[in-house]
DNA sequence: CTCGGGTCTGTAGTCAAACTACACAGACTC
DNA sequence: GAGTCTGTGTAGTTTGACTACAGACCCGAG
């Protein structure tokens, strides 16, 4: 059985502990203590930190799946280069603000990481063909997705369409009143069960309007609203308050959204965008 | 010359071009190629691809700074993990919806990688005290940061101070204007050089509040006048039309600040946001 | 309680790959 | 034009990964 590089590997190996034979599981604790220190070690050495002989250590790579110590020692360093997933590493008041702000990248790192394993193509080609053929695109989420509308919102030029983002839930809740088809209506819920953003997603989609939902659980109420629902897993924020991953993996979302949209649109949309920036650049000196 | 992990190892690799002896350049010219390949292959293979002999990849190794062959390639694995830095992966019209979101991703993640490993955690650890210390917290950001500014508003409970973030600049400006000693006056730019900020930036230090700078470029015009200024290193954006890797980098930074500064707050605050958060879940389902 | 089968773990050995010492070839200088 | 120095490949050595095998332990059955 081949290792699916899918799965973060020390994720893995917490997985495979109990199929594990006694002297075997001495070398994942080994390994999950101070992988760093694996990574830059020898069979033997290994062998020895582990207190167990050297074919037990090759013997635990094949049981992982690896064909043998160094494939395994090479997938360990890859997934030490995205920092420790979060379960491994819990933010204490006791850190330094440099163990900190390591901990919070590593963790937003990894998540993006998963984002992106498991980001489906298939929606992401549908949401970017509606709003290359939509008339006008708006724009709907709530307290912190509200920064992803707002964000969309800036990207507006890219995407080439009139581009609307009522800040509040009764603007949007008009909005989508007043929806037809042929516009896109881009509803944003982390939860995807905010019943005000229910409301405003399904009136949207009644009135003919193509609803693309970007939401972190895919089984929510409001995907099953959605024409179109782009799912943003990460790893889940329980200990911390407030789901930022969560909403970074959202505007890389959205930031493929608008790199794609702008390049379909082709030369002459580029030309105007370019011709954009400098004036930008200008105003900036001068205001 | 010991390898520096700081710089990716890629960029490195074209940084050193120059000084490498022609034959070593060929195995850089393979390493640039086909990373991939020379993760999984062993020296001999490396040399016969690049078309020299076996002690040349090995002097190519240790030009770069590297021990041996071996430490290279765990180095090399590592620097795949994060996914290809921007440079050697541009983005093109042709490109399928699936590549194009693995390049958006893997530029994103490589990008917060950098800002992770310049990051100054005395810049950080000064910011975190002023905010501490601070009666009150404004924040003035334009444009693309003015996203990172309504972030920082989504967060205000976490700070733990009353926080205000004027829309415009006009309101950016007066507040500047009535700013105090004790404040906190947080200034997100990018560029560092926005006139319009510079001018709101300088009137608060000159009314005595505490300014903290969040910039891209930090021996701007910006980063004189900040009392505490924190640098958000990203790769450049030249062929992007916003810059929002550098928007995430800096909602990142801000996480961490929100984080440091809510732990450092202690248990009482903790609990008052145990309880906001219940209390938020429980209106989420009704309205 | 003892005997047999099966599983688990360490010992010894082999092979391949990384690393090193050296020699030759080409180029540049004096 | 000769000498020296830089650059590159050849041949050899060593180390570490991998494998075959044998001993030890555990469990169940007689």
């Amino acid at each position: 059985m081949p290792f699916d590089p899918g799965v973060p590997l020390l994720e893995h190996i917490a997985t495979m502990l109990p199929s594990l034979r006694p002297s075997e599981r001495q070398v994942a604790n080994t390994v999950s203590e101070d992988a760093a220190f694996v990574v830059a070690s020898t069979m033997a050495a290994v062998a020895e930190a582990a207190g167990v002989s050297e074919p037990t250590v090759m013997r635990f790579c094949t049981s992982l799946g690896f064909d043998g110590f160094q494939q395994f020692k090479l997938a360990l360093a890859q997934s030490l280069a995205l920092g420790l997933p979060s379960t491994l590493s819990a933010i204490s008041a006791e850190d330094s603000v440099s163990e900190l702000a390591t901990k919070v990248f590593d963790h937003t790192i990894s998540s993006l990481d998963r984002t992106r394993r498991y980001l489906d193509a298939v929606s992401l080609g549908a949401a970017i063909d509606a709003i290359l053929g939509a008339t006008s695109m708006t724009v709907a989420g709530l307290g912190a997705s509200g920064v992803i509308a707002l964000d969309v919102e800036q990207k507006a030029v890219l995407f080439g369409v009139p581009c609307s983002v009522p800040s509040d839930s009764h603007q949007q809740f008009m909005a989508a009143a007043l929806a037809e088809p042929g516009q896109v209506f881009l509803v944003v819920s982390n939860t995807g069960s905010t019943s005000t953003i229910l409301q405003i997603a399904r009136r949207a989609r009644d009135n003919g309007a193509t609803v693309v939902a970007i939401t972190g659980d895919e089984t929510s109420e409001l995907a099953g609203i959605a024409d179109v629902t782009i799912a943003v897993k990460t790893f889940e924020d329980t200990d911390r308050d407030t789901p930022t991953v969560s909403r970074i993996a959202s505007l890389v979302i959205v930031d493929v959204l608008a790199t794609a949209v702008s390049l379909r649109r082709g030369a002459a949309h580029a030309a105007r965008l370019a011709s954009m920036k400098e004036q930008l650049a200008a105003f900036r000196r001068l205001t």
